[in-house]
DNA sequence: ACCCGAAGTTTTGCATTCAAAATGCCTTTT
DNA sequence: AAAAGGCATTTTGAATGCAAAACTTCGGGT
């Protein structure tokens, strides 16, 4: 009777690695903008020491961009940065979708179904707040399914770079309602424990968000938020 | 004209990182060993402050365990990760010979058939370290080839893990030979412009690589080095 | 009037110092 | 004699201080 309870006792670095990342995806700080040491380590109350090894976590995340001497800067991406970013993260999904059609325990999938229908319960009430939260519990929840840590790692780190981009979109009535179709071909197909055919709506799926974020950043809305939200108020 | 030769510039931290990788991953530090910071930063004539910093980044790569409060120790790799590894691994290496095949160019696959000429000849003296170099630096290709830089980065990271492992492998003839004659599967699909066969063919062999691995640890080579290598001479 | 350059200021990078947590040893008690 | 508790040492974690690099601004020159 070993680790029991284990509570939490996370390290200041890993607090405010977290805290950064947060408002980094969710736009908090505008892509583009400048990462001061000394501005943040005084609004989030802890020394430069944590705070500067956050930034380099992030910077390997790829939500940072680290100039030498000359600090850090959120990442403003381009189109062939969301191109690639979604190439990959495509045939992520879709291994995970392989395997956890593979593995996926059935009290798994009933959880995931019930997500499904809290999912849908969301969009009738066109609750964009909670679609999102449930539509992010969902490709994790598959994600866990799959069984493979390592998998899941990289998948969480390689979305995360697209996390901000993908927080705005759903606007488009169509777009939302095809997104919501592929689930749910996503969960019967996962019920079937077709792995090839959840992988294929995957990357499918994958492909259209993609689409819809490149449509957000030619509408201008991921490039010019340089002044929008200086990451004081 | 700007920035026309930008030479080096790194800062500690990145060198401190690099070369902690290394000794990683050719086994100098051997899995399972503790990483002191004071002893550390003292063979490495760094102070502590860039030292941690570079051993969170390496803890990020999955080469080293965080305990809070107790510092890092090398990863000592349970069969279950190799499977998890190779399984995503694979998966990685099918996509960028996909995408190699499509995109590369006639220049990068002359330097590529070069460079598999050059691999022949080591594995014909059977000089593995020019073999594992040159294997290395193929794959590589591909991977550059694959013209994705998200892409890269994932598999250099996750390739970063079971490297260590690769190191020591190909001692048995047989699969040694095996392992040559499915590059040249390879570059022949490649010069086909065939991604489907290049990818099956990349996820047989890393298939292959994995099973060799796996014989490594099941005798013994890959747990024991506890006491082998204290990290110092 | 505009451009170039130098001094001052700011900001990052690294080292050192201080504090807190953990490990190991020794004493003490049953 | 064995176990438990406390003290000392070691080691990690975080903050502060110092030096070097970059940006800014002001002044002089063309």
């Amino acid at each position: 009777m070993a680790d029991v309870i284990e509570i939490a006792r996370l390290g200041l670095t890993d607090q405010v690695a977290q805290r950064l990342r947060n408002l980094l995806i969710e736009g908090r700080i505008a892509p583009g903008a400048k990462l001061n040491e000394r501005v943040l380590s005084e609004q989030l109350r802890v020394s430069r020491t944590p705070l500067r090894e956050a930034i380099k976590l992030l910077a390997l995340e790829g939500l940072v961009d680290l100039l030498p001497n000359r600090g850090a800067v959120a990442v403003k991406l381009a189109e062939a940065d969301i191109v690639h970013t979604f190439e990959l993260l495509a045939e992520l999904e879709a291994l995970s979708g392989e395997l956890a059609a593979q593995r996926i325990v059935e009290a798994a999938l009933s959880e995931l179904r019930a997500k499904h229908h809290e999912m849908l319960a969301a969009f009738e009430r066109r609750d964009l707040s909670n679609y999102y939260r449930l539509n992010a519990a969902i490709h994790a929840g598959i994600n866990e399914a799959a069984a493979n840590p390592v998998l899941a790692d990289t998948y969480r780190r390689v979305n995360a770079r697209v996390q901000a981009m993908r927080f705005r979109t759903n606007q488009d009535e169509a777009k939302w309602r095809l997104a919501v179709q592929e689930h749910a071909q996503m969960m019967q197909a996962l019920g079937q424990r077709d792995g090839a055919l959840l992988g294929r709506v995957l990357i499918e799926h994958l492909h259209h968000k993609r689409d819809t974020v490149l449509n957000l950043i030619r509408a201008g809305a991921g490039t010019v938020d340089l002044a929008a939200t200086p990451q004081s108020a």
